[in-house]
DNA sequence: TAGTATAGTGAGTGCTTAATCACAATAGAT
DNA sequence: ATCTATTGTGATTAAGCACTCACTATACTA
């Protein structure tokens, strides 16, 4: 074997995972390596250091997503069908990968600070979406960002306290409540 | 000086601030002892251990926390007032002292696992009190811990990024919008 | 004044950590 | 088959960490 990608996806998996359940600084190289299958040294072939690592792998789940955000906030769809979507997408990532779910949760819980400003997050393509939703009168006014930040923290909140397990039915069969809740922040009275 | 009160509240004012601001993990006892100006050693001689410093100061600030939720949880008013007076009183929290906001949000970081089960923490309250208002009609039925939760979440998450610095203006100017927000999650048509 | 318990000190200890480096294994190129 | 670049190894290293301990300073007691 001349490619490494192979052992290069594992590092990022295990670590991935280990820092979502443990955090970044409880999660130690020889944990990563003893994961993954390999010795503590390989890591160093891929990443210049442990930091780059966290970064690296950060910033390319985190890209990833913004992707999705970005498809589906630029789709053809009214604003409230847009913000169901978007509370829809967390949901599933949850339900289907709530170590990636978590792990891009870390970023709020200050392991991870430097985010650069024009980085596709969540706030900030809800906060395009509800300035957008006002200009076009789809929905109330009021501070785009606050707005954002409230209906990240309906869909968030419960997330921690499921991960917690404080909330233990399905994450997904809370999309309509979750959704509902989020609506009824930034929405018109009907 | 034969009572050491004086130094052991230095100690645990500046562990908490270092805490909230950088973690506990990332927080050495070399830094609470400079930010004290006081020797390492002296730690010791108020606490057994750094993870004893952590655990009873969290304790004993989120135990006197819990007290001013059970006042405002078991005052003679409504439903409504009643969550109003908890979202102003964690803005006021936030607004007088964010230092100590920041260090209790370190339980939903998972920075600190073991919160007893039968601790009175905000979500706990919350959950009563919707609960309570649902029996007596003043609340919407829905599931109360995933409502509190939420609740939570709209109050929570606006904290987060003040705290990283994403909403900019004072933190107390959101509280009428962070109430009817939450108001609008539990809140009956009217 | 002498005795004693408590509070404070800071160099030192042992352990864990991230990171290194000389070496080995592998697989494509010539 | 030999060469070479890449990938993988694991003992080793240097730094940083929580914690200790012999000692000093202080202030109350008798």
């Amino acid at each position: 074997m001349r490619d490494g990608t192979a052992t290069k996806n594992k590092i990022n998996r295990v670590a991935m995972e280990l820092f979502a359940e443990k955090g970044v600084t409880e999660t130690t190289t020889k944990d990563i390596a003893a994961g993954a299958g390999i010795a503590e040294g390989t890591i160093y072939r891929h990443y210049k250091s442990k930091d780059e690592l966290v970064k690296k792998l950060f910033l390319s789940l985190y890209e990833e997503q913004g992707n999705y955000l970005h498809e589906i906030a630029s789709a053809d769809k009214d604003s409230k069908q847009k913000i169901a979507d978007m509370i829809v997408n967390f949901c599933q990532l949850f339900a289907e990968d709530k170590a990636l779910f978590t792990f891009l949760l870390l970023t709020q819980h200050g392991q991870l600070k430097e985010v650069p400003d024009d980085m596709v997050t969540p706030v900030v393509v809800l906060r395009d979406l509800i300035a957008q939703g006002q200009d076009d009168g789809t929905i109330k006014q009021g501070d785009p960002d606050l707005m954002a930040a409230m209906v990240l923290g309906v869909v968030v909140q419960p997330a921690v306290f499921h991960v917690y397990g404080r909330l233990t039915q399905d994450y997904k069969s809370f999309t309509q409540d979750l959704t509902e809740a989020a609506w009824s922040i930034v929405g018109l009275d009907e």
